[in-house]
DNA sequence: GATCATAGTCGTCTTCCTGACGATAAACAC
DNA sequence: GTGTTTATCGTCAGGAAGACGACTATGATC
């Protein structure tokens, strides 16, 4: 087919991003209340346009710096100070997504340890840390017996996609590290997995599993007690991206 | 941010596809001579654009059925008749990409078993399978002495994470069957592994780990001679998609 | 200070999976 | 028949993982 710039229709091309992280023993996502409509007053993933002259993953980690001050990280480079992980999730383009244009949104996954209190614009009552399963219920009830709206657009379903990802791809890479701060101890990265899949897991055999698998974890030398009981040793996220053997999710 | 259309550029939205199948023990890929420019003359992956009203699956599909007459599947259904498996791969955004204009592509992976020629509009010259390595090789020689030229735009990088999920893929899920016939025989299947992962398996273990996985096969009953040797039974896909315990790609 | 609760760390044992590989079975070519 | 090819079954050793006992080192409580 020749160039002839009437043969595609246009479209508008967005950002949305699933922000994950671990609060208080929960898999937490960053929502942003919608000032405008549609769905005005509801919850929804932060995004935004691609700019014209932007790649996708520079959309994506000027969003994130917009809405939580994060430094995206390139993830050839281990995770650190407090950069996130951040990576292509999938695209969504059902012509019906948006009820104002044709809108195709590159969804991307960020993962990010434990945050102080999240600003959208400097409006704090305007985005919030949200348990993903508080927000991906449907028309239920909060934990503050407030009712609970669907998420704005189809981001339930981006939502819940995220979500997946991050669940398989702790298993097999040393992902979850980007939960952790700089510096963590076996009980805290434990606990990371616990939390994004909803498990307990066995402290022992959990131990023997990480520190057994060459370039997940690099022992800094020093040791803490942040969770009373005795003091753990610390570590640092270890140059191997892949895990081999993985960690298995335990059966359902 | 108000609803204001001139406040974002506009897009161009295409698909492009990655359509492997295995031909004479080795993974090809379906290629295209482009017929204008740029890039005119040279080799690039099918594809084109997203019409108004369509889905991002729906152009994937339909783009498929144009370059190969196959019928998309549903992923939820298993693999049968001549449908192939279509994925959504991931999107690729830069703003060069493209030198004509600013253009988005939503790549997707089809596999798909071995077919008869490719056609594209009718004109086999301008379409051809053709093995990944030699697709992928910069400015070497193919395999008639002919030099290469590297595919168009980014295709290269396209095809390479295409290629890299479908090896991945076929550790942990049911998709090698996509490659496959309806029915089928282990040692077919393990040939398409080998191809796939361009290693030699082992066919006593391999025999075992595939008849032993619950779900991935199941007999049909009859047996067939088709490499010479004894018989052997014949299989179709079981439900499983997801293989537990996965299959192991062996080492380096 | 003794006791208790909490976490972290090291071992043991059993079971399962895998890789290596021997052996047998059933076709075809000569 | 003999040889070749492919399919299929069996055996054995090594490694990984789940279950779980035991010990260690801290703070909290009496």
């Amino acid at each position: 087919m020749p160039y002839d710039p009437s043969a595609f229709p246009p479209f508008a091309v967005t950002v949305d991003l699933v922000v994950l992280t671990v609060r208080r023993h929960a898999l937490c996502a960053l929502a942003v209340r919608r000032g405008e409509p549609p769905f005005q007053g509801r919850w929804a993933l932060p995004g935004g346009f691609v700019r014209a002259d932007e790649d996708l993953s520079q959309a994506a980690a000027r969003e994130l710096a917009e809405e939580t001050g994060l430094c995206a990280h390139d993830p050839s480079v281990p995770v650190q100070d407090n950069g996130a992980h951040l990576e292509q999730l999938a695209t969504y383009g059902d012509p019906k997504r948006d009820p104002r244009m044709r809108v195709v949104s590159v969804a991307h996954l960020a993962l990010a340890p434990d945050l102080p209190a999240p600003r959208a614009g400097g409006d704090a009552s305007n985005a919030r840390w949200a348990p993903v399963e508080e927000l991906l219920q449907q028309g239920g009830y909060g934990r503050d017996g407030e009712p609970v709206a669907p998420l704005a657009f189809d981001h339930a379903q981006i939502l819940a996609d995220g979500v997946e990802r991050a669940r398989s791809k702790i298993e097999y890479s040393s992902l979850a590290t980007a939960f952790c701060p700089p510096e963590f101890t076996v009980g805290e990265l434990r606990r990371v997995y616990e939390a994004v899949w909803g498990v307990a897991l066995d402290p022992r055999n959990f131990h023997r599993k990480v520190t057994g698998t060459p370039g997940f974890l690099v022992p800094t030398g020093g040791t803490t007690t942040r969770q009373g009981g005795r003091p753990a040793q610390l570590f640092r996220a270890g140059g191997a991206t892949l895990l081999n053997p993985p960690m298995l999710r335990p059966e359902v």
